[in-house]
DNA sequence: GATGAATGAGGGTTCATTCAT
DNA sequence: GATGAATGAACCCTCATTCAT
């Protein structure tokens, strides 16, 4: 008795790897049938077509991202400590995902600041929440300055996304790591209310591994 | 003797408007053409390809939006002063030209932070020169922290192309306005130095208009 | 012992149904399966191959038509009378069948003058032979002018299937009828011999509904 | 200097021919370019889509049809020999154009009764109007009994095409023949007013080749 | 400068049909 | 009897690009 093996997995990897390094026109329907070792007509049994198929991809990969940074979020309680652990984690994960980050940066539309066309809209309001509900407790607990926090958090959001997926990846490591560290000071400053500066000391090494 | 009319303004135009509205994929040589009324053969009489076609657009255009807000900053003296009208008059332009800004949209590329693909890097590098010169004005005069001035010019300008890019233009403008004022804001507050923080008080209004 | 629910009558009338609305060629297996909470696979156990389920179909709703024409005619003796009887006995199934009228128009085919290429030669046979018998006694009771009956069995057979197929079910019922009186008129007219015209005073009521 | 040629007259021929023989679904537009000597791509620069070029070449050969049985009815000036040299002159030219018959054969819809949904309506007007004119003269002087014009017309316009279109080309040309003069009697026969009934005798040959 | 015509290389989709389980 | 999956063969249509006139 064979497991039933769900296909979708794979189904997705081979489509990302394959639209991160083709793009979404230049990838074939048969590119992708042929990775996975079926024919055109068979993706067609998993797959309503070509754009659905792209968008089911990048959901799922969002989806994972999200969690991955959520995990490890909760594990803190300070806010100062989890917005650094979140930049952080967001960042190592990206950094290990090139496909991921790769198809982003083709497709600018995919975080998009009006909910109306965005067509991730679920899976970015429950990432931006983890920035929000940070920003809301460091407000509440006075170690940030008084903020309009969905302003700050949809600022935040956008910026940091299209800063890691244009970051990484490229150029040397070495002056991503430099600019990575600025960009977080430089935010974090903003952040905090002026008693709280001793905070700016790092207490989270920015690059774990 | 005829005046010979330069016919690229208007090629730069057409082309710019349905970039815009269709994205590079959907505008068709032909719809370029017909815009301009001549044909399709014509039209590579001017152009070598649409490829061409499309970066010369865009360069024009990425050239203009510089050249405006390079005339506001040279009317200011202070850092600070320089940094906000910057900032406004580079929001300004583009809240008016909005079929740049939707080509922009579409083709996030357009801003990398490597310099090795970068199809506009000498008008890129221009645009970034004007931020640079500011900040590394403001340090010298102390009234930014002292900063690793190449890496925050790289993270700024990147962080806001892409913020002006997707926040004008869409969602009502109300709550674009105030998104702007909390960036600015927290990028100021970033930037100040401590003894230099009554800057924060707004000296040149947010919206001029 | 279970009772074997036959399902040919309930996939005759899916089958029938669906051609009916998309045409052969956009009516796919599936929808035939799907319309009887199957799936394409199971469909195939009932059906040799797409063909023949249309053919299948199609004898089964004319042989269904014949017989009823069939009935009513055999009430009646006088071939004037067989005559009127079968033309609105004909009609008025097709009135209230309209998949089958629907199918028939979109596949003209259906009924051939060339019995080699017909594929429902042996239904319209039977069908064509309650009309050659009704002018053949009308010919030997001589009301009817000697004709060639052959020819004019075929003639008017065919006439009529196209003639009903065509009138009924669309524009308003209104004017159907009157075209359906104004042919039975002239038709009979030409059929009746000279003596016998004071026929043409309607005996069976056109429209008995 | 050469004089360019009009491509659409063989390019409606080419196509007649291969939607008669293969009928719609199965003619491929790249049958009809390989027939033109063209390429696929060639033939979509003078036809919109496969529908249309379907659409165009039938409307085409209707409209020629019509022309010539137009040109025949206009040398006679009785109606009763304008109604026997349509009949005859419409099977001729249909008799010898088999590709148009075949084509019409396929695609019962070219002639509906409804002009809503009648792809032809024009075409198929203009030529109901040349059968519905000699029946208003014929009504007007009396050789013909008075009749509902217009259900009269409609009902033998739509019997005609459909009879033409099933009889000639198929089965022996000997008994198409013998079917077409007893549907011509028998129409005949129920048009004449009775006094008139002489007329029976055929002036116009049948069959003139 | 300008045009109409031609080319050719795809790529997405649909579906009838099959078959192991 | 029934199912889900798989196959494979078509076919329509798009368009950037070229070029003779």
């Amino acid at each position: 008795m064979t497991i039933k093996t769900n296909k979708y997995p794979d189904l997705y990897q081979a489509s990302l790897e394959l639209f991160a390094n083709f793009g979404y026109k230049k990838t074939t329907v048969e590119d992708v049938a042929g990775k996975l070792d079926m024919t055109k007509g068979n993706l067609y049994f998993y797959v309503k077509n070509k754009k659905q198929l792209y968008e089911q991809t990048i959901n799922h990969a969002l989806t994972q991202w999200k969690d991955h940074v959520k995990k490890a979020v909760d594990k803190k309680s300070d806010p100062v400590e989890k917005f650094r652990i979140m930049a952080i984690s967001a960042k190592g994960y990206i950094e290990k995902n090139d496909p991921l980050r790769r198809v982003i940066m083709n497709d600018p539309k995919i975080f998009t600041l009006s909910p109306t066309e965005d067509r991730f809209a679920e899976t970015n309001q429950a990432a931006m929440t983890i920035l929000g509900d940070i920003l809301k407790q460091g407000v509440e607990e006075k170690c940030f300055y008084p903020m309009d926090v969905d302003q700050v958090t949809t600022y935040l959001f956008s910026v940091y996304m299209m800063f890691l997926i244009k970051t990484y990846g490229r150029a040397n490591p070495r002056s991503a790591k430099k600019l990575f560290a600025a960009a977080l000071e430089l935010n974090l400053r903003g952040l905090l209310a002026k008693t709280n500066e001793e905070n700016l000391v790092n207490k989270t090494p920015v690059n774990p591994n």
